[in-house]
DNA sequence: GACTAAATTTCGGTA
DNA sequence: TACCGAAGTTTAGTC
């Protein structure tokens, strides 16, 4: 809905909107978001569900003023409170659009995986890659390469390099040791940041530890135009 | 517009919206919204401005497909970009909404200084309120009391207590005890939260200084009911 | 203008 | 389910 309205808050605290044109949305859920015609994806106020709607007619103060109706918005729990005063409906349209199948995001292991699997020389000079989502028994390896002398190399990737990670790391590598075509296979932790607990353990069992500079990473790949 | 749609975003991460039905709003400054039909206030998937829209013809594979525009929406200076493709429009509408007058946020202090001049004992027991926004020479003060022995308090509220805050109670101190109906005049700094060198600078100065609790004040009053 | 801290934060993960 | 931390965070205030 377009409309002219003005809104008031009272919650955690106290806040209005002057009169003037807007857009309210109402979700399914019951809650609402006006939204100006500009700024970033933030309304200028909302509530958020668990809350329920009801329309109540205006006193005589507000009518003679020029409302037309008054929207009361209450959050189930909280008790917060956010009534809209609307003055002049523009535009009124109602959709069903049933549940969204919701977002996908592949963003930053896979993305990281991709990018480290094309800048292999980063693991060190003269690496080779072999593969990406090298399977084992136990698990698919991120990635598996092979160092100047030919020696395999498995790593692990995170974006946040925690302990779980390296004891991860550590099951492949004594799987893949056992197997003689592939030892002897060192292990490499790579993460966007690595905790110190996590490099401590890890380096405590001769794992490599390397922090990836993601944004430099992006820059060389150039992954913005991709999508064109 | 309400419309099916599919949606790609490529900028810091990389994420994909399957195909479903979904509300796009597009703001006067070429910034787009993603939404769906419940969850909060936050968009599916959305392109801050600066940024800037171009609707392109689909190629032959997404005709195909069924796509019948898409629109290409790339951020100013970053290079995100975020691809829709339009199978389906259900609904379309443009509005012209001016410039918003902006959210008032009388919330913090203006109801700190409320609930103060209701809780006037929070000064000490025998306080009483002489007024609020007691007008100066150079200004009003926030709160003016009178402490059990009828002497003059003077209270500057803020949500952070600065520096500044005691500079500027400071400055109506010095002036109020130059009036001989009020002298002597003892200060208080009330704030949520008092900066140590605030706390440090004001007790030098024989400014007391009292800490607030927002919530049980608010707890107290019952501000909720407010608006009721 | 850059930086810092809060937000009616929201959102995802883990204990 | 509660707590903790990140976010394509956004936003307001300060240096």
């Amino acid at each position: 809905m377009i409309a002219k309205c003005s809104v008031d808050y009272a919650g955690r605290l106290s806040a209005h909107l002057p009169l003037a044109t807007r857009l309210l949305m109402v979700k399914s859920d019951g809650s609402l978001l006006v939204h100006s015609d500009g700024g970033s994806y933030k309304p200028l106020n909302w509530m958020s569900p668990p809350c329920s709607l009801t329309i109540v007619e205006p006193d005589q103060t507000q009518a003679d003023a020029g409302v037309t109706e008054t929207w009361k918005v209450t959050h189930a729990k909280t008790g917060d409170a956010l009534i809209v005063s609307i003055y002049d409906v523009l535009h009124d349209s109602a959709h069903e659009l049933g549940i969204d199948p919701g977002l996908q995001k592949d963003g930053v292991e896979a993305h990281l995986q991709k990018l480290l699997a094309e800048q292999i020389e980063l693991l060190g000079d003269g690496h080779t890659l072999v593969r990406r989502e090298y399977m084992t028994a136990i698990g698919p390896v991120d990635i598996l390469a092979r160092d100047s002398s030919g020696a395999s190399v498995a790593v692990e990737l995170k974006r946040r390099g925690d302990i779980d990670g390296v004891e991860q790391l550590t099951r492949y590598l004594e799987l893949m040791n056992r197997d003689p075509h592939l030892a002897p296979v060192s292990g490499v932790f790579a993460a966007q940041e690595i905790k110190p607990q996590a490099r401590t353990l890890a380096e405590d069992r001769g794992i490599r530890c390397l922090v990836l500079d993601y944004d430099a990473m992006r820059g060389l790949d150039n992954a913005d135009g991709r999508l064109f």
